[in-house]
DNA sequence: TGTACATCAGTGAACGCGCGTTCACTGATGTAC
DNA sequence: TGTACATCAGTGAACGCGCGTTCACTGATGTAC
């Protein structure tokens, strides 16, 4: 009788991940904007004043749900990567990973980008267990042995660019967003040297 | 006299300008969200009702912002092209050109592609007066001879995602938004080659 | 095992806010005679 | 050139809306004795 009028009590953080589940699910579902705290709330049947046992203020549980949101697209990028078996095959999946979590949750990658704490511009690449981190981590790997650090963070840049961009061109309806044209751009590496 | 309390009225279209005028410097000077249109009203002092003479709602003054962005975008990029010289040379001055303008503009920037019209699958690339078809088309001509069309669009595809995602991430704080950054991301295409 | 009590996660009413949009209006402009 | 009139770009009051946040409160839970 959880929901009952007269059991609204939630053991110890339930109500916490009730409310996370909630805007994850939320932030899917509107077209644009955020999620509000009064929507998750009314989404979890309870008051929207109960929020605030939990969360400071909005932007504390937005911070959370953003957080939530940057931990499951490591854990794609880090799947993808163990399922192919490393290497440069794994980096091509890590960057395939990364844009079809974007198609899978848009709202929530936009949200993880909007909120993200912004990067110390001395030390990206440098953390192993953030999930844009992970993707230049792994290309500094392939190219850092040849070619040296410089040139493999500039790769390691160039790679999350277009990983990136691709993402968001297609989230934002200007490139058709399927997956055959995800994978012709994660594969065809040659192409982008034909100017020179 | 315009602008004392007995003479409110401008001249055929003149209101209709200053708050385009107003709405595109708003749009950099908010922190987050869209301008409004009592907001833009305010700004241009006229009351917030007066919009509605010259613009059906919000979504179409905000469209017509998105549009005179746009416009402005394809102007970089072709004054970029034109002063380099064309060919090679003018393409990466073209995704400079890119990136620079959304790091001198980063609301309008986001205005435009919040509000740009869905791209339609089947003819992106052929239009030569949008901004970022241009790049498109000029990658083209750059491959097509050489390569053929599939190829031309592909190396298309990845120039433009390349450099909005370069564009996008340096927006969110996520790279340092420099130039000396652009230029090696765009000079350096020989090392996206490097895992094959 | 039973009772007294502190804790604290929930409640609902209320606040002020700025928004987009509607409405009936007013008064200067420019045209027709 | 002077006058009557239609037009229409402006006004200010008002609407309903949903939001984030505050406040004093209530009542179930779990602990101490």
């Amino acid at each position: 009788m959880r929901n009952s009028a007269s059991d609204k009590r939630y053991h110890h953080g339930d109500l916490r991940a009730a409310l996370i589940e909630a805007g994850l699910r939320l932030v899917e579902e509107r077209k644009v904007d955020e999620v509000g705290l009064r929507e998750a709330a009314r989404a979890v049947g309870v008051s929207a004043t109960a929020v605030y046992r939990h969360f400071p203020d909005k932007a504390a549980f937005l911070g959370v749900l953003a957080a939530e949101g940057l931990a499951r697209l490591a854990a794609a990028q880090r799947a993808a990567y163990e399922a192919s078996g490393g290497g440069a095959a794994g980096f091509n999946a890590t960057g395939r990973a990364y844009v079809r979590f974007a198609l899978a949750n848009p709202g929530l990658f936009r949200l993880i980008f909007s909120k993200a704490p912004k990067a110390d511009p001395s030390d990206w690449a440098e953390h192993s267990d953030d999930a844009m981190r992970m993707l230049l981590r792994n290309a500094e790997r392939l190219v850092a042995a040849k070619r040296g650090r410089a040139a493999a963070r500039l790769f390691a840049l160039r790679s999350w660019a277009l990983v990136h961009g691709l993402a968001v061109l297609m989230l934002d309806g200007q490139v058709p967003a399927d997956l055959a044209t995800i994978d012709a751009v994660m594969t065809a590496r040659d192409l982008a040297g034909q100017t020179r």
